[in-house]
DNA sequence: ATTCAATTCCGCCAAG
DNA sequence: GGCTTGGCGGAATTGA
C-alpha cells in the first residue's frame, strides 16, 4: 500500500500546494501545517513547502478572503509532491474537463511526482484523467455530482481517503488532515507523525479506511460514554480485551455498548482495538529492538503471526521490513 | 493458503 | 409517540 517509505535523499522533499480558484483556504492551509511542521530526528525540515498559483497575483477563495502564493507554476516543474485543494474550477467541477491554465499546469508536473487532492480538488484530479480505472474519494456531498462528469474513477465516499500510490485523495476539509497525516507516516513512520498530530493537536490517527459519516464526532466533554473506556483500554493493549470486557468498563450492555462505540468513533470496537494495537506494534518496531514475538505480546496481537496479518493488511510490509525501513541504523 | 471454532457485528424488534 | 435500550441470531471477522 505505501511503496514510498522513508526518503534517502538529503534534500527536503517537495511539496507544491496548487490554488487553483476559488480555493477553499482551509484546504489550502493544511498541507502547510502539517509537513511544514514535520522535522526529522537530527531536527532537519523534511518537507519544502511551497504555494504556487497562475502567476503570483491573489488567488479567490468562496469566504470572502483572497490567498496570495509564492510561486507561480515553476513551483510544479520540480516538485514531488503536488496537493490539489478543494476549489470551484468551473471546468472540473460543471462540465468534467480540465480548461485554460490547469492545462498548461499539470503538464508541468514531473511524471513521478505523487498526486493528492483534498476534498473537491478530486474533480481537478479527475478532470486530467489520472484517477480513471482507480480508486478515489471525495467530500461526501458532491458524490453524486462527481459520479456522473467522472464514471470510470472507482469513487467510495464513504472514506476519509484513499490511498492507491501515486495518487491519493481525501474527503472533506479535516479528512485532508489525516491525510497529510498518513503520507507522513508512510514517508518517515509515526514519530514523526505523532509529533505533528501532538503539535497541530489533533488525532494522529484516523484511518482512511474510517467512515465519513460519524454521528457525533466530537466526544462528550465529560466522557460519560466510551471516551473513558478508550483511554483505559489504551493502557492495558498488553491485556487481552474481549468486547464484554469493554462493556463491562462502560457499565453497559454489550449492545448498546458498541452502538455507542460506533457513533462516537465511526468504528466498531474490535476495529478500534486492532487499530490501537497495530499502532502501538509500530511504534515498539521503530523505536525498540524488542523481538517480534514481543511486540506482539506488548502490543495485545498475541502472536508474531497475528502481528505479521495486521501489520500486513495496513501498511502492506511485514514486521521486520518495517523496522528495517524506519531504524536503519539498528542491525 | 486453507480450515475452523470462537468471537464480534449489526439489523431487527419488543420493552422500557 | 419519539427515543433509547438490550437480547436474539445469522453473517462476517478473527486468531490459531
Amino acid at each position: 500500500m505505501c511503496k514510498n517509505l522513508a526518503m534517502t535523499t538529503r534534500r527536503p522533499h517537495r511539496v507544491t500546494v496548487l490554488a487553483v480558484p476559488e480555493v477553499i483556504g482551509y484546504d489550502l492551509s493544511i498541507p502547510p501545517q502539517v509537513f511544514g511542521s514535520a522535522i526529522s530526528a537530527t531536527g532537519q525540515q523534511l518537507y519544502e513547502i511551497r504555494i504556487a498559483g497562475l502567476d503570483r497575483s491573489p488567488v479567490a477563495t468562496p469566504h470572502g478572503y483572497q490567498i496570495a502564493p509564492s510561486h507561480g507554476l515553476e513551483a510544479l516543474d520540480d516538485a514531488d509532491t503536488v496537493i490539489i485543494p478543494g476549489n470551484r474550477a468551473a471546468g472540473p467541477r460543471e462540465r468534467g474537463t480540465l480548461d485554460g491554465w490547469l492545462v498548461e499546469a499539470f503538464e508541468r508536473i514531473p511524471d513521478t511526482a505523487r498526486l493528492m487532492s483534498i476534498c473537491t480538488g478530486a474533480f481537478t484530479l479527475a478532470a486530467t484523467g489520472r484517477l480513471d480505472g482507480r480508486p478515489a474519494t471525495t467530500h461526501w456531498a458532491y458524490a453524486s455530482q462527481f459520479r456522473v462528469l467522472y464514471p470510470k474513477v472507482l469513487l467510495d465516499e464513504s472514506v476519509l481517503y484513499v490511498d492507491d500510490g501515486d495518487v491519493l485523495t481525501s474527503a472533506g476539509l479535516s479528512a485532508g488532515m489525516d491525510l497529510c497525516l498518513h503520507v507522513l507516516r508512510s514517508d518517515h513512520g509515526i514519530g514523526v507523525a505523532n509529533a505533528v498530530a501532538r503539535h497541530c493537536v489533533v488525532a494522529a490517527w484516523r484511518d482512511g479506511g474510517q467512515s465519513q459519516f460519524i454521528d457525533r464526532p466530537v466526544p462528550e466533554p465529560d466522557g460519560g460514554t466510551t471516551a473513558s473506556t478508550r483511554a483505559w483500554a489504551l493502557h492495558h493493549l498488553g491485556e487481552p480485551l474481549s468486547l464484554a470486557d469493554l462493556a463491562d468498563h462502560a457499565h453497559h450492555s454489550v449492545r448498546t455498548f458498541s452502538r455507542r462505540f460506533r457513533a462516537e468513533t465511526g468504528m466498531s470496537p474490535s476495529a478500534w482495538l486492532i487499530h490501537q494495537r497495530v499502532q502501538h506494534a509500530r511504534h515498539l518496531l521503530e523505536v525498540t529492538d524488542l523481538p517480534i514475538e514481543q511486540v506482539a505480546l506488548d502490543s495485545g496481537l498475541g502472536s508474531a503471526a497475528t502481528l505479521r496479518h495486521h501489520l500486513g493488511r495496513s501498511v502492506g510490509v511485514a514486521p521486520l521490513a518495517y523496522r528495517r525501513t524506519f531504524q536503519p541504523a539498528a542491525h
